[in-house]
DNA sequence: CCCATGCGATCCGATGAGCGGAACAGTCGG
DNA sequence: CCGACTGTTCCGCTCATCGGATCGCATGGG
């Protein structure tokens, strides 16, 4: 059953990287017998290991974590123009693609100042309608994938996070024509960022890659040209790379 | 049945990240059918995801492998070690941990000549019996464990390697006495190794830090003490290290 | 000191989900 | 046009999974 394995794989997450088996059942919903069983399972096959209070994810998942063909050839190619990006502006730069609902880092080149506020993780996810990556994103992709990533309720996650459907479907129309997406202090307080779409040739997106810096001393509008630029200059080379053609 | 699963998902590997469901089926000795229906879950969790020709390992894979806790934090606590190690000797540092029967390469650092014959990737295996950081590890462990990992037949994967279990078995004693294991042509042909066990507080392995060259032009028992240096040096950082007291 | 609580593992009967051979449609290349 | 290949679906049989209950153990509050 994999779905099972799922839920029990998806009980764990950067804040709580150990586990113990209860706790695995109750976030998983799932009867501790049954948990019992499918971690001794996984971690027969290291996909778990046991550490003294719990369990935690194994070499295993690193070994497959290694083998995520698209977002080691996206960081590479990306790695430059996300390198230009920091030096022009000193913050924090993020590249990141939309998995709906949630939009997922895939790489962050930390700012020069203390980014103590920050708290995106590689491999982290976030609900893709309250992140500049996910908007940016979000307007370039078709209908039925904006109507699943906005299926249920929007929950505020800052003081600015946008829980209405209908204005976010309006700033994701303003988005897709200005070609920025803005976010101040919607998925975490204190913090604003702007993030332009990764496009393939035929306009369907790829991923997002944004600044973030703390909200108030920085004017995110100022910065949109140099994302923009990063953006256009990464499009550019992935088109000219043909792995990316149906990516 | 994870069992299953496992086999489907061992079927990838660095030198084949694109598999058709049929050359998985093969691979992992599955019928077609289950194949079809294993690989069609794994999708839809996004384990794994469909490309052109074929399917790859998936997003999901590459969020978990960046909560592997273990690597995460022996990688970086060993970071500074490894590019010491590499600023004074020029070559390819490698950290691997025993995963038996294999060893797994955690972090390389690429040295600075032209490295074409180096075949080990972050994530990748090699039988511990035929490296030197397995073997450096295997010294250091129960004699359990060095039971299974020299287990079953030993394949020649270069013109050194040892395949006779008596033979390996006095150089592990060899190499407990000294601290320090070699490779010559063991794992691949061409290429030489010393490596150094990183060791708990109570001796037993966590780990294997070890230097990679040319066979011939570099003479490994010179390397020797530098590698040794920068193995202790990590020794007692990690022992400072709390989270490893049970690791 | 002892009992309550929560832990993880194991047992076991009913049942439902996975197995795999076969047949299916689709796509190449000759 | 046809063979060889792909990936998917069908379906009856079987066995592995489910989950409530129980067990042994560790912890700690009264």
């Amino acid at each position: 059953m994999i779905a099972r394995v799922s839920a029990v794989l998806g009980a764990f997450s950067p804040e709580h990287p150990v586990l113990r088996v209860s706790d695995i059942a109750r976030r998983a919903g799932l009867a501790k017998s049954v948990t019992s069983r499918i971690v001794s399972e996984l971690v027969a096959e290291d996909f778990l290991e046991r550490a003294d209070q719990g369990v935690r994810v194994g070499i295993r998942m690193f070994e497959l974590g290694e083998l995520a063909q698209r977002s080691k050839e996206l960081r590479q190619l990306a790695l430059s123009a996300m390198a230009d990006l920091r030096q022009a502006t000193g913050l924090t730069v993020q590249l990141s693609v939309l998995k709906v609902p949630d939009q997922v880092y895939v790489e962050i080149l930390m700012g020069r100042s203390a980014q103590l506020d920050i708290r995106s993780r590689i491999g982290g996810r976030v609900p893709a309608y309250a992140t500049a990556g996910g908007k940016a994103v979000l307007a370039h992709s078709g209908p039925d994938i904006v109507d699943r990533a906005l299926a249920g309720e929007l929950m505020s996650l800052g003081p600015g996070t946008i829980t209405d459907p209908a204005a976010l479907r309006r700033q994701l129309a303003r988005v897709r024509d200005e070609g920025v997406a803005y976010e101040t202090e919607e998925s975490n307080p204190g913090i604003s960022c702007a993030a332009c779409p990764i496009l393939r040739a035929d306009g369907t997106p790829i991923a997002a890659i944004s600044v973030t810096g703390p909200a108030g001393q920085i004017d995110m509008a100022q910065l949109a040209p140099a994302v923009k630029i990063a953006a256009l200059g990464l499009n550019r080379r992935i088109r000219a790379n043909s792995a990316f053609s149906s990516l």
